[in-house]
DNA sequence: ACAAGAAACTTTATCTCTGAAGTCTTCAGG
DNA sequence: CCTGAAGACTTCAGAGATAAAGTTTCTTGT
């Protein structure tokens, strides 16, 4: 096992203050600080994207419909919205929205009827099966993100929200969901 | 206009405060401390990716040919790197990093070639257009970022810094790498 | 009333990613 | 030297997303 020219041997993954000092070197101009929060910003989002996403595969959902189960608790009961309004809040199309519904009526999460006071209307409502699958992820999501977050202390947890929400204001406010959807990832 | 059944006016989405305010309604074992991070963490990274992607929107790549930039420059020069490293690094299957590649090579921001020293290795390298893309997107990026941090003083900086960096660790640690590739986002 | 116009979903075509199968190269024995 | 096994990438079929066009159902001006 030579591994002549290419790469030797384990080149996985920088570790966060290498990645930095990479910046650095490539692009002096940069503000190592600001590109430390940034990067392990990123960084810590996808991992918990990861444990969330396992948690799911046990419980045998998807991340999406697990999207689609938190907008509808969220509003309360009785745990209505339209596609549309789903669409907007998840940040996608309308057209994938319908798709998704499709889905997890044919799951037994929701139920899709048509709004008969306004026809042109159609409800998405959570069935009991889908509230209670809610529940499940919430006890995993909420154990997994005690665990994560053990090692701070109660002042340290304030202060990250609290520094955390003003940064949301921040681009929130600059960013005020004008275009309509909001791209990209979650 | 008048909205008579289902959702009122406007919808959107929901002020931070009381999507956590949900929560407890519906969960009341949850730790609103928490869910307050966690969720502003997710919020943050969703609005931040928004503005990464206009920024690569004016500069004519994809979100997903920037991270391949990114990968290339971080390792240094001569910015080479197999298509399997880059998969593993990004989080992809390696079918994924060929059709990517492809796109990039006709774009000209990379090159394929074949190692000519273990000829089953393919070698992917940044061009000096790939590099200068890099760049422009670093400036970019950059800009938003400080303006982004802009209202934090000095000491939050770095205390956010260090708070972030502790999580990571912890994740990374309970995490590690083990599975392959890092499913999900980015 | 009636027709033009707006709204809210759905459908269709195309793109990108995943998972599995396939191809080509290198290495280790016999 | 030849064969089997392993490694690295590519190809192929299927799921899910976007964008644009299409349907159906209100709403509004005359």
């Amino acid at each position: 096992m030579t591994a002549a020219a290419g790469s030797p041997g384990a080149p996985q993954e920088l570790d966060l203050d290498e990645q930095i000092a990479a910046y650095q070197r490539e692009f002096p101009e940069v503000d190592p600080q600001v590109e430390k929060v940034v990067t392990a910003l990123g960084r810590l989002n996808r991992r918990m994207n990861v444990a969330y996403g396992r948690q799911l595969v046990d419980l045998g959902i998807s991340n999406s419909e697990w999207e689609v189960l938190k907008a509808l608790v969220v509003v309360g009961r009785p745990y209505r919205l339209g596609p549309g309004d789903l669409a907007k809040r998840l940040g996608l199309t309308p057209a994938a929205m319908t798709h998704r519904i499709d889905r997890m009526v044919a799951e037994g999460l929701v139920t899709r009827d048509r709004d008969e006071a306004n026809r042109v209307r159609v409800i998405v409502e959570l069935t009991d099966e889908g509230r209670e699958k809610w529940l499940q992820t919430m006890r995993l999501a909420a154990a997994f993100e005690d665990e994560l977050l053990q090692d701070l202390t109660p002042v340290e947890r304030a202060a990250l929200g609290e520094i955390l929400t003003r940064l949301l204001r921040r681009v929130e406010s600059s960013q005020p969901d004008a275009g309509g959807r909001l791209e990209d990832l979650d």
